[in-house]
DNA sequence: GACAAATCTTTCCACTGGCAAGATTGAGGA
DNA sequence: TCCTCAATCTTGCCAGTGGAAAGATTTGTC
């Protein structure tokens, strides 16, 4: 319970955070498809309609969900980056591990994120947190550049390049499309092995014949 | 309707593939968010505990039509290498088009389809197909390097290499994360566009500084 | 202290998937 | 020809789901 805690059963004083805390626990553990505003609701312990005042219907609250992802990735890969070796293209590498890190700490979760479509409304919460995460990205490739983020030529599509690549491989990787011995993801075993398989995965360079 | 057509209600001919079409048009027009049986046992006129006898239950019918969208996936792959200028280089830049060419064409189909699981069992139908979409990939590679499927060194992780860019990108475009301008995404120009971007991340390599 | 707004509950409804039991049809054997 | 049996499809039922409508409770404001 966070500070704002009430006793009485009106009036809970954080429904939204508890909600969205519940609804990510269990899309962790029974997954998207199976995913009931009923059961989130249960679990918090009100009503199977008290979500629908802070999120509106479903939709809103799966949307909420990804925001907080956005916000979750961005974090994964600030940290995995800070803790890389400090040259530019270690960094990159780094925030790709990161984004790594996250596929695999909660594989619906990212499923949830990156399915939604990304909407024309620039306005919303979700698109400003996926700007975020793309901005991340971009400024790591602008230090390789030793510039300002997308002020180098072609620095937009060598953005899109390093994000269409880690998403690849975090996509499939997560379908068990990619070989990796390690069961447990999350062990440090397994974070190696994807590291390791990302880096030489990024540098592949095929030449036309 | 095809060859085995039945005028009575029971004993349809031809029901199992009668509901993947109706379920594949289903996924189009509705997604799979909102995906229902009963609507599409509807759709084809029967009761909606008809599909149950064919596929078990509603992750059995996904299944199905998972393994279907490989197929489609193989011929789409298949389709644009062999219009592809004749070069190796070429023909697997055809694959990584006809690629994109499925996603576009049935966005819902092909996120069913790298949603599910490929899954421990290695007789499934849904291994195979899937087997079978690498397997032509691996084959454009080794065309590269004029040997046979895997079994140039490293052949394993440049297939991987290829797969996951073009995953990545075909992902990231239907989320609406990659701008393309084209409004009908099976439009030709749609088509030309991704094409041309595509190639141009497909070689994008950032040094090491 | 009264009133309005915000928050949550109760009740109801249409829809969904799956189970069980029954109806219909086609195939193979006497 | 008729009978039996397996395959196929239907009907009826049930628990679970999301949302709408209306009501109950609490908080904030004057």
């Amino acid at each position: 319970m966070t500070g704002a805690t009430k006793a009485s059963s009106y009036h809970h004083g954080d429904l939204r955070r508890a909600i969205l805390d519940a609804g990510e626990a269990e899309l962790t553990e029974r997954g998207l498809a199976s995913f009931s505003l009923r059961r989130v609701a249960a679990r918090v312990g009100v009503s199977h309609t008290a979500p629908s005042h802070h999120f509106g219907d479903t939709a809103g609250m799966i949307a909420a969900l990804a925001e907080r992802g956005f916000g979750r990735l961005l974090a994964c890969m600030e940290a995995r980056q800070a803790s890389a070796a400090d040259t530019p293209y270690d960094r990159l590498m780094g925030s790709g591990m990161g984004y790594l890190d996250f596929a695999f700490a909660n594989p619906a979760l990212f499923r949830l994120v990156f399915g939604l479509p990304k909407g024309p409304s620039p306005h919303s919460d979700l698109h400003r947190a996926s700007e975020a995460a793309f901005m991340h990205l971009a400024g790591a490739v602008a230090d390789l550049h030793g510039s300002a983020p997308l002020a180098h030529p072609c620095a937009q599509e060598e953005v899109l390049a390093c994000w269409t690549r880690v998403h690849g491989l975090a996509e499939l990787a997560l379908s068990g499309y990619i070989p990796l011995r390690a069961d447990d993801p999350n062990s440090p075993e397994a974070r190696a092995e994807r590291d390791a398989l990302f880096r030489r995965l990024f540098e592949v360079h095929l030449l036309r014949r």
